[in-house]
RNA sequence: GCGAGGUUAGCUCAGUGGUAGAGCACUUGCUUCACACGCAAGGGGUCGCAGGUUCGAAACCUGCACCUCGCACCA
């Protein structure tokens, strides 16, 4: 800090640290380090989407993991913040596609071909998925970046198949015809997680079909999705229903396609359940290809599955002429508009309804019946326990329920996409029959295949391929073979086996993050050696937001128990979700997500960090505002003077001054010190509960309006400026340097405690004032990242520094004594930056330092002390408190009429405040049932009313009767 | 429909039984020798509504209203 620009600019400041920080490999973590004296601190990142960018979501998120990893090593722990990046396969296989079109490189992915095609996506993860990367880095996260890890990582691809394959063998993995949500743009099934509902707006049409065995009697249908029709296969009514009993059994002719001949339009009425006869017209249209509810329906009585859909939703020729080719929403009008020419259709009424929609590419799913692999959970019961136990605490702890809710109502996961960037199923199929397998069965050395067992196809030691026979009602046999042993691979394929072409649900490898990422095998023998799981495995702490409870955070628990046997991580913070200042959700379309990167070049990262912090309450929604960031830039700007202040109190012995002599100490420094011991304690708890913006506020009230508003000004009484040195006394001298002792104890405490929320200017101040001299180097010298966390004082402590009621009560009394005085000024309409004579009639012994301090806060020209003898002339402005009372003589310039208005207001303020308690203490309950610290307090009240009230009256007697 | 959370100053939010708070915004006055990204003073709230418990309720209980978010879902 040789040369001290007036306002803090963080550009320099940033690059400069963190290229150090990183330089010094301050960020790594070592498992050889971790002792019981050194315990270990882990945090595993949720892996950004490779293709995202950095969001104020991001930020939040990752300055909280950073807030507890700075914590950490300030309270002496091994560190681990592991870093790294999810393959996302549907959002970057749409990204990479997309880009290649617009290059006009290709028109569809299939112009490549599979392989072709994945060599385009790594090759751009290469070139361009690292950005959120850096990005993190900007705004100063402490990762370890040499264990940075990325889900299609070779190694990570392995765990992920051997997991797939032990579940595969366990039988908790299995492949199924099943209606699925089924996306036409992304043509890949989803899970129901990546299913939103959202209402839509349309029509519910309702239309008539003959009954084939009354010709002339019409039963009415409402629906909303009149394009189906060709693929019903029924129509059901409640078996209960008197309106429709006499009809079950019998037929309607389906009124589409008109062109198919009535007798092949016969669908049969069948009796169910599950037909709500309050809906619509009681009579439901049963379409088993494209509906879930449907389907079971139509297994319920056997009907047949007609699709009149292709996969990117087009109708098919079996929808009939004028309906094949269409989109299904243009086939939707196009079918009312049959229906309607055709007489059928008898109103169509607008209409509300709830519609899932993929959430990523944001457009209705398809309910399509398909081949896919599902997963039964594993390690359900011991996930829901350990949560519902209180062992791995949830904060905010409501989310628990929201988990132990979900839990309780498990679905088979359809782990199975048809898309080519992911992990692809570690399946190997040979179709055919028994003959198909002849010639296999010689090349294994054990005959046992076709049953449900292992094999060694290769001569690997260990490896081994789950083979397991199926008998498709279709294809006829297939001969399956799971492996996650490349070299069993290629035996399979020199074989004749065919590797599914599907890929896995991305959440399929996020799940094993916490210890895939650490090096796991699935090898016992071999994990058990594993030095970075035996050290940080389970992790300490999760931050992640609760809109991937689900996806993420449960599914990791499950895999937790049933690979590593332990939890994945002790607490799980759960962040607000970042909105705008209306309340909206953040969002492109809107355009109301600011970038991060251009606030952090606004107003710098420390401010971005202090600015999200404080307005983010423990578990609410966080309704973002630029001006929260400008607050914290102004707050790094007035940590920055108040360093630069000290940095100008040079007493000719250049640095530090050395310790506090607690004899000089004075009321200030003694409240200041006890104000920083408050805050010291509550900075810890408000972050050892992850109250984050509890923390920003301690910090900002204490250095703000208690060191800065208070103490730096009081200290100037006794400061003495370089220049003045030569001509000063040695005690004013000796009482100075114990001054900036006292400031040096202050700002390397406060800087500490900053750190973890801006580490960037903390790290700068902290060498710029010379704080890590003397420190070893591990513990602060080299960084304040190692520095030791501020403790709160000792009782020992406290004795020796003369810390007590007393010195603190003094000081506060000299405070409110001096906002009392500049509130007569400001009454008196003196400027704020004039001095005038102030007079002080203490009510006890008053030291000359004392009064000094209180005219300079008061900016006095003179504080006159005074006896009791002593009084005023007529109408001077006056305030007391229990130190004494302030008088404001003005010789002629009081303005008696506002100086009468002021008194009136104080006076009905006193008395207002004088009748509650009176009421009170008149309550003979309450006099009686109080407890005793209660009535006591009530009752000093009163008096201190009562005396002011006094006082102010004496005052006003006094003020000539005109002004 | 089920569940969770919320309703306190113009705005964003603290405040879990004993004198209603902070930041921002607002008004007024200040180039007071760290900071105008600043200093000082000030105005502003019947704590969503109605009952109840209590000597005492913003806080605890009951009901209601409204907002937000999950989950389920009827064509």
């Amino acid at each position: 800090m040789t040369e001290i620009p007036k306002a803090y600019e963080p550009k320099a400041v940033e690059d400069k640290w963190y290229g150090q920080w990183i330089e010094q490999g301050c960020f790594t973590a070592d498992p050889a380090r971790v002792s019981p004296s050194r315990p270990a601190y882990s945090i595993v990142i949720p892996p950004p989407n490779v293709t995202g960018v950095l969001t104020l979501g991001h930020v939040l998120n990752n300055t909280i993991q950073d807030i507890l990893s700075r914590k950490a090593r300030m309270d002496g722990k091994e560190v681990l913040w592991l870093p790294g990046t999810d393959h996302a396969g549907i959002a970057t296989q749409t990204v990479v596609e997309r880009t290649l079109k617009k290059a006009g490189e290709i028109r569809h992915r299939d112009d490549l071909g599979r392989e072709k095609f994945l060599e385009k996506v790594w090759q751009w993860k290469t070139e361009k998925g690292g950005i959120i990367i850096q990005q993190l880095k900007k705004i100063g996260a402490s990762c370890d970046w040499d264990r940075e890890r990325f889900t299609m990582d070779p190694a990570y691809s392995r765990c992920v198949q051997r997991v797939f394959v032990d579940l595969y063998k366990k039988g908790m993995i299995y492949r199924g015809k099943r209606m699925v949500n089924w996306c036409p743009v992304s043509l890949t099934a989803l899970s129901d997680e990546e299913v939103v509902m959202k209402e839509q707006k349309g029509y519910m049409y309702h239309f008539r079909v003959e009954v084939a065995e009354l010709p002339g009697t019409f039963l009415t249908i409402a629906t909303t999705r009149p394009e189906t029709i060709p693929a019903d296969t029924a129509v059901a009514v409640n078996p209960k229903d008197p309106r429709y009993q006499h009809l079950i059994g019998k037929h309607v002719i389906r009124a589409l396609p008109v062109e198919l001949p009535k007798e092949d339009r016969r669908i049969p009425i069948v009796a169910d359940e599950h037909v709500d006869f309050e809906f619509g017209t009681g009579v439901l249209k049963v379409t088993p290809a494209h509906d879930k509810a449907d389907f079971e329906i139509g297994l319920r009585h056997g009907l047949p599955v007609v699709d009149i859909l292709t996969p990117d939703g087009r109708m098919t020729a079996e929808s009939g002429p004028e309906l094949a080719g269409l989109d299904r929403f243009a086939a939707r009008k196009k079918s009312a508009e049959i229906l309607e020419a055709h007489g059928a259709l008898e109103k169509a009424e607008p209409y509300v309804n709830n519609v899932g929609f993929s959430e990523r590419a944001d457009v209705p799913i398809e309910p399509r019946l398909s081949e896919q692999w599902f997963l039964k959970y594993p390690s359900v019961a011991a996930a829901k326990t350990v949560v519902s136990s209180g062992r791995m605490r949830f904060y905010p702890d409501r989310w628990s329920k929201v988990y132990d809710n979900w839990m309780g109502g498990l679905q088979d996961w359809c782990i199975s996409r048809q898309l080519w960037w992911g992990h692809r199923v570690p399946v190997w199929r040979l179709k055919g029959g028994q003959a198909a397998f002849a010639g296999i069965r010689q090349s294994l050395e054990a005959g046992q295949f076709g049953t449900d067992g292992d094999t060694s196809f290769s001569n690997t030691p260990g490896e081994s391929t789950r083979l397991r026979l199926n008998s498709h009602p279709v294809d006829g046999q297939s001969l399956e073979a799971a492996t996650d042993s490349p070299e069993e691979a290629v035996q399979l394929e020199a074989l004749g086996f065919i590797q599914d072409t599907d890929v896995l649900d991305t959440w399929f490898s996020s799940w094993l993050w916490p210890f895939a990422t650490m090096g796991w095998t699935g090898k016992p023998e071999t994990d058990q050696q594993n030095p970075w799981l035996k050290a940080f495995y389970p992790t300490t702490d999760l931050v992640t937001g609760p809109d991937i409870i689900f996806f993420w955070v449960a599914r990791m628990i499950m895999a937790g128990y049933e690979y590593m046997g332990a939890e994945p991580f002790q607490n799980v913070y759960f962040t607000g979700i970042i909105r705008d200042k209306l309340g909206r959700k953040m969002s492109k379309s809107l355009g109301n997500s600011p970038d991060p990167l251009d606030l952090i070049a606004s107003y710098g990262a420390d401010a971005l960090r202090f600015g999200v912090m404080r307005s983010a309450p423990l578990g609410q929604d966080i309704l973002f505002d630029e001006q929260a960031v400008e607050l914290g830039r102004n707050f790094c700007n007035k940590l920055w003077n108040a360093c630069r202040f000290r940095q100008m109190q040079n007493l000719g012995d250049d640095g530090v001054e050395g310790e506090i002599d607690p004899s000089l100490l004075s009321s200030d420094d003694r409240w200041i010190l006890l104000r920083l011991d408050q805050a010291i304690r509550e900075v810890t708890r408000a972050l050892a509960e992850y109250n984050f913006s509890e923390a920003t506020s301690v910090l900002y009230r204490f250095f703000w309006s208690e060191y800065c508003d208070w103490f730096i000004e009081a200290s100037k009484a006794a400061l003495v400026r370089p220049e003045d040195v030569a001509t000063t006394s040695p005690g004013n001298l000796r009482a100075a340097k114990n001054k900036v002792a006292v400031i040096d104890f202050i700002l390397g405490n406060t800087l500490r405690l900053f750190h973890p929320f801006l580490p960037f200017i903390t790290e700068e101040l902290w060498h710029g004032l010379g704080y890590q001299h003397d420190l070893p180097a591990d513990r602060g010298g080299q960084t304040i990242m190692r520095a030791t966390w501020p403790k709160a004082f000792s009782e020992e402590e406290k004795e020796y520094f003369g810390l007590d009621s007393t010195a603190e009560q003094l000081a506060s009394a000299k405070y409110g004594l001096v906002s009392l005085g500049r509130n007569l000024k400001a009454q008196a309409n003196v400027p704020s930056n004039k001095r005038v004579p102030f007079v002080l009639r203490p009510s006890g012994r008053l030291d000359a330092q004392e009064i000094e301090v209180i005219r300079l806060l008061l900016n006095a020209e003179t504080l006159t002390g005074v006896g009791a003898e002593w009084s005023p002339s007529k109408g001077t402005p006056v305030a007391a408190n229990e130190l004494g009372e302030l008088y404001l003589p003005l010789a002629g310039l009081v303005d008696y009429a506002a100086e009468r208005a002021r008194l009136t207001k104080e006076i009905e303020k006193a008395k207002s405040e004088i009748k509650k308690v009176e009421d009170k203490l008149g309550n003979p309950s309450f006099v009686q049932k109080v407890p005793a610290s209660v009535l006591l307090e009530h009752q000093g009240r009163l008096s201190e009313w009562q005396a002011k009230l006094r006082q102010l009256e004496t005052s006003l007697a006094d003020l000539p009767a005109r002004g």
